[in-house]
DNA sequence: ACCCTCCCTTGAACGCGTTCAAAAGGTTGA
DNA sequence: TCAACCTTTTGAACGCGTTCAAGGGAGGGT
């Protein structure tokens, strides 16, 4: 299954990387992800994707296992786009926690509009706990860091004081906030996700506000056993289930 | 797609309830639920349904517009064993917040764990925006407001004092927990799932305090703010999503 | 008797994702 | 050059969920 490009035994002084059938496997999938986007996911078929790139749909197999495979790409690059686009807020000097946490999640509805028909159809295979693509799996732990790291930088450019033991727990919760925001998201029939962007807007002085409420004493007991209950299952959530046994990962993507 | 048996025009004195061809529903459907448990939702195929159930594949469509359509009757069923496993201690005099919680929650991983292999794979069927099995979805607004109506009485038993806007809201937040309760589950494959219920018995105190700390004075505006927004956005997302307009329901199931 | 109508039932057929034995290419060593 | 070997490519075939035109069969009006 996992199989990685190893150079065959000595050192060609030109990789060129693109060793013969890398064009192939990408030919396959920039065909499929412009299907996937025109016609939508469930009626693109593997045939279609394999004729519009003029290959066999073994062939397509060979590279890719499954047709959930061929979402990964997607996936990343609606993550990445994300990433790159919220970097202007998060390294302002914008210092309103609310703003902040509006900006990303605003953000991530902008990235993600154009894909919102697709994406609704192939929500269902995300949310296969057998799946790869769920973003709870250990196959997407990269992602998953990545996109909680942003979180992290959306705290700690603000000014608000945060109880330090929250803190750590924080940016699993704004991420399992976006997870949230995500699932109404994929819901959303409203012209231009208009509903979606309205809960933000709610949404983000709220949370912004609990956060900053944290820090009294009142709710010290509760922040405390909030952020051990996170520490204990949500390292990775799936991984935990799993197992059985709680797991730190220090890996980073 | 909705029929409801209409009695032909005059009143049989014997309306006998069993109009010939309920039964091959029944046994459809009783057959195909046998089936999904004992070798899972995926390799029960249609065609084995019909043929174990003596009849063919086009009948079993002509009663159950998809297979999809079939796991509709095992979800009514869990919801009614599991409304009737927790009646004991919603109306037992346990006053504690917490127990109460506790005790729905454990009680719906002991209704539900015998099909917990076959959860896992039709789950992401029901996380299909477009399927009505999805428990945001407008087809099952009954089976929801049943289970919220759970939650209901789990709070209003309780000894616990709650601020009157948050307490219409607390049923809904509660379902929300159950949800997530049910994802983590989903995930959840340790022998027995034991991490569920670890979650539980660690996660119940901690949603108690909550909620019996929201009376103070200083939440208050924290909670009017999400009262509010569960009012907007809440009564059925998925209706909300679509239509564009929040919208409420006062219907009973 | 006949036909008409409506409910129920059938099974072949369709399109899909996926698999697999076999062929085609390309590289290496003698 | 030949042969062995691995990577890449093929397309027919499989099993699945689902559809549909066609066929009973039970009543009821004439």
């Amino acid at each position: 299954m996992k199989e990685e490009k190893e150079v065959k035994a000595a050192a060609a002084d030109k990789p060129a990387k693109a060793p013969k059938s890398e064009q192939t496997r990408t030919l396959i999938l920039e065909t499929a992800l412009r299907l996937f986007k025109d016609r939508g996911y469930d009626k693109t078929t593997m045939r279609a994707i394999a004729q519009e790139a003029g290959v066999s749909v073994g062939n397509a197999y060979y590279y890719f296992s499954s047709k959930e495979h061929l979402v990964q790409g997607f996936y990343d690059r609606i993550a990445d786009e994300h990433q790159a686009a919220v970097a202007g807020i998060l390294d302002s000097d914008e210092k309103d926690l609310a703003a902040r946490i509006r900006g990303v999640l605003l953000g991530w509805l902008d990235i993600a509009e154009p894909y919102h028909e697709f994406a609704a159809q192939f929500f269902k295979n995300a949310a296969d706990p057998d799946s790869p693509l769920s973003p709870f799996s250990p196959e997407s732990e990269g992602p998953r860091e990545a996109a909680i790291d942003v979180h992290r930088r959306v705290i700690s450019g603000a000014s608000v004081k945060i109880d330090p033991e929250l803190a750590e727990a924080l940016p699993q919760l704004l991420w399992l906030q976006q997870m949230g925001l995500v699932l109404f998201w994929v819901y959303d029939r409203s012209e231009g996700c208009a509903n979606s962007r309205r809960l933000v807007e709610r949404l983000a002085p709220v949370s912004a506000r609990a956060i900053s409420l944290s820090r009294f004493r009142l709710l010290r007991p509760l922040v405390k056993e909030t952020h051990e209950l996170l520490a204990d299952f949500m390292p990775t959530a799936a991984g935990m289930a799993a197992s059985g046994k709680p797991k730190r990962s220090t890996k980073k993507a």
